[in-house]
DNA sequence: TAAGTATATGTCATATCTGACATAATTGCA
DNA sequence: TGCAATTATGTCAGATATGACATATACTTA
């Protein structure tokens, strides 16, 4: 399963089901980018919950603002590594990643 | 805190206590390498109770035995993406990878 | 001891991720 | 409506991770 594909699934298909549901997923796959989706999720409800905005939480973490924006919206190019360690400067303990890592609210 | 030093301390110290007790770690650079230290035992653990080699694993997983070897022993060039990837593909659910993340055995 | 198997370490070319920038789209509000 | 603030998207040069290889070390067992 390339890449582009999955972008492609990220963007038209997450919010109204679970990644599994489409497509040429192996169980492995579809596994990852549903723990990508939750961590972006989390982290956009960590972000606005201590009420920063993109630019603000960029400067936190020393990077900008469009990469945020591409972690929230689960851009391919963000790695599970970048949104942990936001995460965690957002101020959540490993076990609130963890479980971000596993569980999703429904959309 | 360069990632030199990191290494350092994963290797030398690790085994004897938690990342935290070291020296110029902030609380989130501490959390980090703990995840991935976790991540790192817990995939060793899959592979040998499914009596997998190295190799073995390597060759499941597409990469290399080096690599492998590198990812258990924590190397700070590994990722978490491909912990987790690889967890995935020894049959780990996101719940057991969750689990991993956030709970390490004593030593 | 030697030979075979497994794991560890160093290096490198290539692939992927990164922050940054420009700019577009969206949102909120006077 | 218009304007300011916020968020989204595309791109790129530099940074980091990757598989692969060579080779070293460790561990069995004959």
């Amino acid at each position: 399963m390339n890449k582009k594909k999955i972008a492609k699934l990220e963007k038209s298909g997450w919010k109204v089901g679970t990644a599994a549901d489409f497509l040429n997923l192996t169980p492995e796959e579809a596994a990852y980018v549903e723990m990508k989706l939750a961590l972006a999720e989390q982290l956009q409800k960590q972000r606005k919950r201590k009420h920063l905005t993109q630019h603000q939480l960029a400067r936190l973490i020393h990077s900008s603002q469009s990469r945020v924006a591409k972690m929230e919206r689960n851009d391919p190019t963000v790695s599970i590594d970048l949104l942990v360690k936001t995460l965690l400067a957002l101020g959540s303990s490993p076990k609130d990643v963890a479980k971000a890592f596993s569980f999703r609210e429904a959309a």
